[in-house]
DNA sequence: CAATAATTTTAATTCGGATTAAAATAATGC
DNA sequence: GCATTATTTTAATCCGAATTAAAATTATTG
């Protein structure tokens, strides 16, 4: 969508890169990982890697900048496009969930920001707060324009973005089920949010 | 609770190991984790580990084994206390929170489930798969009993086992968190299940 | 096409944590 | 207290995957 044309193919390379070691990172598990099953995916050699990325550290960082990116830009377009604070809620879920299961590849599971050199695991973290703080707020929104029945925002953060990160684990993406993913979930995980219409 | 007076200090040593290991690998992820770190909480040297553990792999592979045991567990318990689906799948998510959250310590996260080796990893997908299956069965019921809303039993079940089998990432040994957990929990993730009463 | 820059490979090297063997210490039964 | 067994440590070793440097290939540009 928003593409530059003017894309080199150093950052195309690098961005298929980091789909390849989102993969094998969700598939494989991090240490199960190593840099020739990402290249082999790619058609290169392991050192050939390390002409996009300092190092295996900097692979991970890189792909959980992206899985935040991604998250970010969900939450966006769903706070920019939504009305109510239950109808943002869902718009999210589905943008997300369309991410996630769509073209652009799989998303990183972050499993394993500790080992993170500190920098990038401080950077990391303070995403990762900012975006559950956001989506607390959208909660908080629902609730005061009525739209969602009272609760612990925190506690239902957790809850549904604990579902939400747990998706890469079983999807592997089967089209079929990517869209009953993006169909069911966000009714599934939004449903006890709705204020009772009593 | 039930446990044998008969237990030999070896059986004990062990369980604290796992129980060690468990929170590294939540805490620390399965690679930010050496024998050094689990050793170190026991006040053992690395080298000691080896006593009760043939390699890292079967460290792993026990505390997979016994996250399934609780499941397992919590499960039964549901199952054979709860009345109608519904009542079954709350209790369910409170009992396992309140182990995975209490005195048995932390659980570990199956994340690295695909380095385990062959049989190892055959075995604990299995044990997964089967908990999953039993968990669905449960939904069924409560579909057919009229407790839950029909619903796809495949993706809420995917989506509740996702935001319990997060909480380990989040949740760190704070107990009044712990009681946030377990009283919010259940409610949250069980709201959207309830058959309308229109 | 020549020349320069971009990309990848080949072939080492390095390095840290897993693993092992043997020795030392602590516990237990007689 | 002595002998035996259980547990832990010390001190190497090992091993594989990450990393590096230099060479080779491929693309680009004037």
């Amino acid at each position: 969508m928003a593409r530059k044309a003017s894309e080199t193919r150093w950052e195309l390379q690098k961005d298929r890169m980091l789909r390849a070691a989102a993969r094998c990172f969700n598939e494989k598990g991090y240490s199960g990982t190593s840099l020739k099953d990402v290249s082999a995916i790619l058609g290169l050699t392991d050192a050939a890697l390390y002409y996009y990325v300092r190092n295996k550290e900097e692979l991970v960082y890189l792909c959980y900048l992206r899985a935040g990116d991604v998250g970010r830009e969900a939450l966006d377009r769903a706070i920019a496009e939504g009305d109510s604070g239950l109808d943002t809620v869902r718009r999210y879920l589905r943008y997300h969930l369309d991410v996630m299961t769509g073209e652009r590849g799989p998303i990183a599971i972050m499993s394993e920001i500790p080992s993170l050199e500190p920098a990038h695991r401080d950077e990391i973290l303070e995403i990762s707060r900012r975006h559950s703080a956001r989506f607390e707020a959208v909660l908080e929104k629902g609730i005061a324009d009525g739209s969602i029945a009272p609760c612990d925002v925190r506690m239902t953060g957790n809850a549904i973005m604990g579902a939400l990160n747990w998706v890469p684990k079983w999807f592997h993406g089967d089209a079929a089920v990517a869209d009953q993913v993006v169909s069911e979930f966000p009714a599934i995980l939004s449903a006890g949010l709705v204020a009772s219409g009593l």
